[in-house]
RNA sequence: GGAGGGGUGGCCGAGCGGUUGAAGGCGCCGGUCUUGAAAACCGGAAUCCCGCAAGGGAUCGGGGGUUCGAAUCCCUCCCCCUCCGCCA
């Protein structure tokens, strides 16, 4: 959520930064509402003022055994005003809620602005290999060994889910296992495990509601329960971890590590990556989430980019670096560096990783404060959260980066104590 | 699921419907004393909102209501605890 205060201060320039984000024409009923708001407060609390110090008179009054009637019938007409002015400034708060949850985050001013085009590769790291065949798409190659199955896993479910046999199952699990292994040993996370279905409040925190609730999955509960939402990332619950609390900023910077599945509905995505694994319903992510003052978070975001890139650099996984632009950035991101990784079976980068930092959008909406070691009132924390990695995506990657002319595929170095000390992963013999 | 109990300041804990923004204790900060510290004593300290300011308003789990006036009464929601039942 973006401060009505500086909406309010600096209305060119917030009208400017949404231009490619959507949301400008938010900017101007906002300040409609809030300054009527504002009007009315200053009316309304000179009567509660006036009330107070009638009250006070009865009070007195009474005591000393006279009779306030008089008094006692003016003021119930102020009363009634009061609570008439008190319910419309309680509409017009609500009124600047829903207008300031619709906000887009406001973009940092090193983000490119434009669409997609306008995004810009930061750097790349490693070769494409040089295959001496066709290199299969992932779901040939994992078919092939059969290790995928997205067939049964429609029959259980529907499209877009998919069942991981044998050593593919066990891929999955050697690979949650090193990244959460690297990045609490290596790197300095703490690990959480958290819930994966949390309330509508908590999604109003990270900023996925209201805004994008058909991409939720929603529990439907008795009449007069609250539902509950499948988490689509663990930046939900674990950024929301220290809602409502004002933490010392000694404390600060939190780096916490999580492994949690992501539920997504996919809503609008039809005809994208049909195929394979790449936009499942469900996915693994090791999920990186830091709390950090506003002086280091920028500096914690390109640590965060470090980590995340560590974990293909020892998978030994092509990839390059992408700080996108304004409209292609999450809606509470100031500013994102996406990871891609060399996809050979498509001969194409595709995201495995986001890295963003939030500045104080989801701790204003959360109330995540610190308190400044130096004393003075509490501030904002800013929030950063980045995927380290998407684990089913970063399985594709090796299927299709270590796949060979038989069929079989390498298991990177790294991941081999994982896994008994498999090499290969090789097709059925029959 | 059934039956009870409870949510007050950083923490514990009082609180007849009217000087209660809130006793008391602990903790915290400053001072006196001390070589230094502890103890003792004195003093200080909440947050948010409106306003250029003076100042004013709001806040005792959230939201409504009754009343001239609500931490105190009523309704409702949320959360926590205890016992019983069920259960991986």
């Amino acid at each position: 959520m973006v401060d009505v205060k500086f909406i309010r201060e600096h209305p060119d320039e917030v009208a400017r930064a949404l231009e490619t984000r959507g949301g400008e024409d938010l900017v101007k009923k906002l300040l409609f509402v809030d300054s009527s708001r504002r009007k009315r407060i200053t009316a309304v609390e000179a009567k509660k003022a006036l009330r107070n110090t009638v009250t006070e008179e009865i009070a007195q009054a009474k005591r000393r055994g006279g009779d306030p009637t008089e008094q006692m019938a003016r003021m119930r007409k102020l009363g009634d005003e009061i609570k008439e002015e008190d319910a419309k400034i309680r509409e017009e708060d609500r009124q600047i809620e829903a207008l300031l949850l619709q906000l887009p985050n406001l973009p940092h001013s090193s983000v490119p602005v434009g669409g997609v085009e306008a995004n810009r590769e930061v750097r790349r790291w490693g070769t494409p290999r040089q295959f001496p065949f066709d290199p299969k798409p992932h779901w040939e190659v994992g078919e092939r060994l059969g290790i995928l199955d997205f067939e049964r896993a429609a029959k259980l479910a529907k499209s877009r889910f998919s069942v991981l046999w044998g050593s593919g199952a066990r891929l999955e699990r050697a690979l949650t296992q090193f990244m959460l292994d690297l990045h609490t040993r290596e790197h300095g996370y703490r690990e959480v495990w958290v819930p994966h279905l949390v309330n509508a409040e908590t999604m109003r925190w990270t900023g996925q509601l209201p805004k994008f609730e058909e991409q939720l999955f929603k529990t439907l509960e008795p009449e007069g329960e609250r539902p509950l939402y499948l988490i689509p990332t663990a930046e939900v619950p674990v950024t929301c971890l220290h809602g409502g609390e004002t933490l010392k900023e000694q404390e600060l910077p939190k780096r916490y590590v999580a492994f949690t599945p992501c539920y997504r509905r996919e809503a609008g995505a039809a005809g994208q990556d049909t195929r394979g694994m790449i936009r499942q319903h469900q996915f693994d992510k090791v999920e990186l989430v830091k709390l950090a003052t506003p002086a280091t978070s920028y500096d914690e975001l390109a640590s965060m980019v470090a980590n995340a890139e560590e974990v293909l650099r020892r998978l030994e996984l092509p990839y390059r670096v992408v700080l996108l632009a304004t409209g292609d950035m999450g809606f509470a991101s100031a500013k994102t560096y996406d990871l891609e990784v060399w996809l050979p079976g498509q001969a194409k980068y595709r995201e495995i990783s986001s890295c963003s930092n939030c500045e104080a959008f989801q701790a204003r909406r959360a109330g995540i404060r610190y308190r400044p070691a130096a004393g003075g009132k509490a501030e904002f924390v800013h929030t950063l959260n980045g995927s380290g990695l998407a684990v089913g995506r970063t399985l594709i990657a090796i299927l299709e980066n270590f796949q060979e002319a038989d069929g079989s595929v390498i298991v990177p170095r790294v991941l081999r104590p994982y896994l008994d000390n498999l090499e290969r992963i090789t097709p059925p013999s029959s």
